[in-house]
DNA sequence: ATCTATTCTTAGAAGTATTCTAAAAACATA
DNA sequence: TATGTTTTTAGAATACTTCTAAGAATAGAT
């Protein structure tokens, strides 16, 4: 049986649940890690009866970034990230090993208050690129 | 004659001041946009003598970049951009025209503390995407 | 159920940004 | 000048994304 939560969300935000579009929103809403489109693609390629195009894939997450259901992240040149936490977060990617780690955050209304009256802001995405210091440190 | 500057900058920074890597590093100092590579390889071709070579914009930016004497800027998928204010500070992206503006902030040492000691960070960018609510504002 | 119009998906081609490759040129040192 | 190293070059190769045109699925009206 189905997770009804992908199909429900995608509806609410306008954007017909397709058998494709909800794989990929369930996976993407299952991940912590913030998945390439090819990444994706490998990820919910089996859990559909038909072959699934690398054209829908993208297709797909166009619609959910324009619907508001998922986020780009840029965090590297040639390819986009995607995150379906769409709270106000912000992103440490590790140098090291490519890790892109969500963080929470109270800096936004703070963010708002400097950028002022003139500024209207859609979305943003915070982005650190460091090291991770202690690695065993919880 | 010459803009000593952005010569002793490359030496300071250990990166030999070839004539390529002086223009390029010119252009980005004299610039307060965030071009792409291409719009660096339109800008400083006809300030060399000879012909400039595409990998030699890309091998120039990423020693710059490895160098530290400017930054990549990920703002849109598919190209990044550069920008030789390596100072603290974040980017607002107005989605109508594209334009990028750098925004001065105080931010940055209340973000270290809420990343705490775990994390060393080298390098950040913070990038918000909105709209110009008042163009005539100023 | 069937017709029709619309939307969605598909495979592969095309487009764009970047890197790779191998050779030539420039440079440094002896 | 000879030699080894570094840099630059043109074009091929690669990687990510979008485009295209056609077929499949869907929804609404009959």
């Amino acid at each position: 049986m189905k997770d009804p939560v992908a199909a429900e969300l995608l509806r609410q935000k306008g954007v017909k649940p397709t058998p494709q579009r909800v794989v990929i929103t369930e996976h993407l809403l299952n991940t912590v890690s913030h998945p390439t489109a090819d990444e994706i693609m490998e990820a919910v390629s089996d859990k559909l009866p038909v072959a699934l195009s690398r054209a829908t894939v993208y297709n797909t997450l166009n619609a959910l970034v324009e619907a508001g259901v998922v986020r780009e992240v840029f965090t590297e040149p040639g390819c986009a990230r995607y995150d379906a936490n769409t709270s106000e977060h912000h992103h440490f990617v590790d140098v090291k090993s490519g890790h892109i780690f969500d963080i929470p955050q109270e800096l936004v209304p703070q963010l708002k208050d400097q950028l002022g009256d003139r500024f209207k802001v859609h979305n943003y995405s915070i982005t650190f690129w460091g090291e991770i210091a202690d690695a065993d440190a919880s």
